[in-house]
DNA sequence: TATTGTTATACTCTATAACTATA
DNA sequence: TATAGTTATAGAGTATAACAATA
């Protein structure tokens, strides 16, 4: 695979196996699918309602009902009515969903940290450095 | 999302996004599923084993085997038996299947280079050779 | 006996289209 | 009328377990 892409595409491609297998591994770890820890992870700096909720994952909201479903059903999240809208929901970790929140993330972070220590000091440097500058101009 | 990890895991979870978004904004573009894609690029370099292309793909053999059906179904590849080993068939890509392979390579690549090309030139000769150390890294 | 791959089965994930309820 | 979210439906993706054929 690696033959056909020019070099920063070659790697971004291959390091994105990486970050998906850690979030494969780390979620059947706990119990999860990908999915779900996804969403948990999302959740984890608060409630936000559906539609918020389904741009940051880029679903279409039919889809996102039916994650929502299957997290509330494994008690991972609850949907709470919107105070100011009666159409609209919030939704927002349970305790539950939170230390899996916690513990799966633990999990990706030191799977990649294993596999980004391995880089000299200043290479480390210079990969935070520069993916940040570029995680940056992708959120504009 | 980014609040809870540290700095370069942070960005390498960040940029899985744009990769993945890649993908699917691709796929879709021509008919296909990002998985599909996955399959065509891994068999643009040559003909593999059904074994092999399961490791490739981190899948489990009855998965791969539905994967592989449905590609051929949709025309993208082809089984051949294997000539030394009865039970084994290799996996080889149609002319359709190589003609939406380059073009999905290429709209994943021209997608990528979108984003890196907004770096300055430094930055993105840094990014090339620190990805490259770390993707090397991770084929150990 | 061990290995290669398929079948059977059960979920999860996703999208499109049609729908309900509220704004 | 427009928006927030659900339901109905269909197909794709995945894993586990049991199986067939060959090594």
């Amino acid at each position: 695979m690696e033959a056909i892409y020019p070099p920063a595409a070659t790697a971004l491609v291959r390091l994105t196996h990486e970050v998906e297998r850690a979030f494969n591994d780390t979620s059947r770890e706990f119990g999860l699918t990908p999915q779900q820890l996804q969403v948990l992870c999302v959740l984890h700096a608060g409630p936000v309602g559906m539609g918020e909720l389904g741009r940051a994952l880029h679903l279409e909201k039919s889809s996102l009902t039916g994650l929502v479903d299957r997290c509330e059903r494994r008690g991972l999240v609850v949907r709470i009515r919107d105070s100011c809208d009666r159409r609209a929901w919030r939704v927002g970790l349970t305790d539950e969903g939170e230390r899996l929140g916690e513990q799966g993330h633990q999990g990706v972070v030191t799977r990649l940290d294993k596999l980004t220590s391995r880089l000299a000091p200043a290479d480390q440097a210079r990969l935070t450095d520069v993916l940040t500058r570029l995680a940056a101009l992708a959120d504009e």
